[in-house]
DNA sequence: ATATGTGAATTGATTCACAGCG
DNA sequence: CGCTGTGAATCAATTCACATAT
């Protein structure tokens, strides 16, 4: 298969969203011009997204539904759970561990780590906190997939190097800088604060910062 | 000026956090193969993404770390203080008033929205919480140039339009759904689920999705 | 009749090679 | 001599037009 754009992928999460809200909605069919009305991207765009998996359409009558959102699922390996693992138990890591309906989203918060002696032992937000020490241990035993990488900015390269050598292949970083991860290993970055600064750039319009020199 | 690309914009904004920390370990010059290094891009790159705005380095002898850090600083509209309000004080907008250093970041939470009755007029995390129904009057007041969108999904749409109409020109959106803003406003998706779905597409592998049919 | 699926055309972004300057 | 700045070339993504299937 071609290689996938990852604007494709994101755009593959948000068209399962949509028709998962369709199928509450107890709508049976939909069309590549009401995903993209609600997605807010073109018609063509969802046709050639989808066209990367397969034909999922049938034509002059659009898409079924339940049959869409089944393939997005499975194309986004949404048919088996995922367990997941907290790293860096501050103010953001439990604040996650509190987030509702952790498991509707199938994915299930297996553990969670910290270096803090205070914390270890403990049970915040319904789940135990580890030593980091343990943290080959656990991962092995609990069969974890995805860490949520909450620590500071400073240790979070030597954190996530800890996850991968420990056999975690996903990394949702929401430390604010770049992380590295091996071959085979994913990250995706999660900053709030970058896009505060991102939109700070837009409200500012281009009489702030015409090009200076030439 | 020319377009620029989003991914620039964000790539700035990586620029500058490393640029930060250099200054921060009072190093005074650097060079664009020492900030691709650290932001895990091209030199290229980093000299095409500055070649947008400007000539910003010496050459032969690359960058100094306060100047470009000056000038990326202004580029992002980061030299006055921006004024944010959050909307909608559930579980995530309590989490993020309580965020700590804000001013830190040059954005100043100045005033909190909530449609429960109980919050209206508490004080959660060193911000007042007001009804919706103030909404104009305080961002007036506060003159709010940003709001985090924190509120159901469901309700995000018509919280954005009553934002926007308020004279909200930028919205972080943290619910899980696209919305749609006025010519001359901004949105910033925030959204972690999304992130861990696209890790499980990734973590899948192609294996489980062979296209199917032709 | 109607809406999908897809090769071709276009547009946009990244990479490259090297000219330009200190 | 070294590293930046930048037009040209390459690569990737999006848009389009229409052939295709029901």
């Amino acid at each position: 298969m071609a290689h996938i754009p990852t604007a494709t992928v994101s755009r593959l999460v948000t068209y399962l969203r949509i028709l998962t809200d369709l199928e509450e909605a107890d709508v049976k069919r939909t069309s590549s011009d009401l995903l993209a009305e609600e997605a807010q991207v073109s018609a063509f765009q969802v046709r050639k997204d989808l066209a990367y998996f397969g034909r999922f359409g049938t034509r002059g009558a659009g898409y079924s539904v339940p049959t869409l959102r089944r393939e997005l699922r499975r194309i986004l390996g949404l048919t088996r759970p995922w367990n997941v693992a907290i790293m860096g138990m501050g103010r953001l890591g439990q604040a996650l561990a509190d987030y509702p309906n952790f498991d509707q989203y199938d994915f299930i918060l297996k553990a969670s780590f910290d270096s803090d002696p205070a914390k270890v032992g403990r049970h915040i937000g319904g789940v135990d906190v580890y030593a980091v020490e343990e943290l080959d241990a656990r991962v092995a035993e609990r069969n974890i997939d995805i860490a949520f990488l909450t620590v500071p900015a400073s240790a979070a390269q030597e954190a996530a190097d800890r996850l991968a050598a420990a056999g975690v292949r996903g990394i949702l970083n929401f430390a604010p800088t770049v992380i590295t991860v091996p071959e085979g290993s994913f990250v995706e970055p999660v900053d709030f604060v970058a896009g505060l600064k991102r939109l700070a750039y837009y409200l500012q319009g281009p009489g702030e910062r015409a090009k200076v020199g030439s």
